[in-house]
DNA sequence: CAAATAGTGTCTGTTAGACACTATCAC
DNA sequence: GTGATAGTGTCTAACAGACACTATTTG
């Protein structure tokens, strides 16, 4: 479906015309957006208690219907911006979850994506802080339902559909993807303490790391840069702030 | 759409009645596969000229639409067994491309599995070798097009669609994989030498590899174990056969 | 024998982990 | 001053890269 209409070639009509039959029956395309963030040294998501059948009352991921007119991008990003209202931040694909009977209404794909927020622009925009709040949810045919960032750490809450396998490879996606690439960054605001990071980076790990090493890793990777300034109001010894350089030196 | 057909709640009779509209308008969804294997020091994969349109004559990668009564593991490993002829080998979903405008014809999204085979079991089961042939290929349409086996090291090849970027992310993905998984066995025969295996390794990432430390590394990750056999009619010092082990000790 | 590659022993440079020590803030 | 964490210097263990040397086959 090109954006502009041109005249069809004959090759193209005659293969148009053979598109109805039951050979490519297709099926709906769902977006689904695990939104990952770190409080208090555990990771959250953001969740929707579902309001309507099926799974009614179980937790689900935030997530709508692909539009033909737009890229699975464009998609994730417009229900990014119309489930939490954030824009601009990370988002990758993650996986495309396609079992037959992963919905019990009808043939729906889900094309996944995983999405990293600094816990500070969360609460900035409104967007409620580990306890629950009724918020308005522009999902298919519900009334609103209960909306949470909750601790995903555990694995506890009880998911709708297959939620849990999709959350679940959202954490060993970005647990993998910290040891290559600098995603740790995109969890914290501007400027942040060495300390802050390596907390960070424990946190989704789930594993204690070594101080020294981790302070000689990051510098050497030429990814953090010092900003001169210090933190303040700490009851200890002010640690320098760094940001986040996308070149690395 | 579950297997076994039950009767429907009111909830999901109210939901289906509200299917039809714009809202949920779906796609065709095609399933692509990257055959990938080494043959002389080359990456090659499995590639199909086309023979109608759009992009007639241009290369692309074999595939088909995914059915609504099969997962899309299912359809990719259906198209692999009529594309190929192969079964049981490594498969894996990549990626889903999903451009407004990736195909001319309509939309479809492309769910892109790659795949990886020893090019002796290649020959065996009859798909050519290097240079291109005429094979029975049940695409849409398609009176039957050339394929071949074709070196995708260079990028030189002229391909249809967006298969470049898909060819692309595949040969990427093989190559980070082989930093944390023993990929590199899927594209050899059951027993191998180490010296095997280096080349395999060196051809994906593209560049030398030091022999002691691979070696040590091999056999430091549990994953080779010494079958006691040795090559032989070699012309040299016969190396000692070693086999793939999933447990690693 | 020569040619060729397999496989081992050892040195070196880099890096992660561990630990001790000093520095700098709030109070 | 005390308490707490930041940041540095140094030692050690593990490991990758490099190289020399020996081993074992074909012809």
């Amino acid at each position: 479906m090109p954006a502009k209409k041109r005249r069809r070639s004959k090759e193209e009509r005659d293969f148009l015309a053979s598109y109805d039959s039951a050979e490519f029956a297709r099926p709906s395309v769902a977006v689904d957006i695990v939104l990952l963030t770190v409080i208090g040294d555990k990771l959250h998501a953001l969740m929707l208690q579902r309001a309507e059948y099926p799974d009614r009352g179980m937790w689900s991921l935030p997530g709508g219907f692909m539009q033909l007119d737009e890229s699975l991008d464009d998609a994730a990003q417009r229900l990014l911006k119309q489930k939490a209202g954030l824009k601009r931040i990370f988002l990758e694909q993650l996986f495309t979850f396609g079992e037959v009977d992963r919905d019990p209404r009808m043939r729906i794909l889900s094309v996944a994506y995983y999405a990293l927020v600094p816990a500070e622009r969360l609460k900035l925009e409104g967007v409620p802080y580990v306890q629950l709040m009724q918020v308005d949810v522009p999902w298919e045919g519900e009334k609103g339902g209960e909306a949470g960032i909750c601790d995903v750490q555990g694995g506890a809450l009880p998911l709708a559909f297959d939620h849990d396998r999709i959350l679940g490879m959202a954490i060993l996606r970005l647990r993998g993807k910290l040891n290559y690439a600098p995603i740790g960054f995109e969890l914290l605001p501007r400027e942040f303490t060495l300390r802050q990071l390596q907390t960070i980076h424990e946190t989704i790990l789930n594993r204690p790391l070594n101080k020294d090493s981790f302070r000689r890793r990051m510098l050497a990777s030429g990814r953090v840069i010092a900003t001169g300034k210090r933190e303040s109001n700490v009851g200890h010894r002010p640690a320098e702030l760094y940001r986040f350089s996308r070149n690395p030196a």
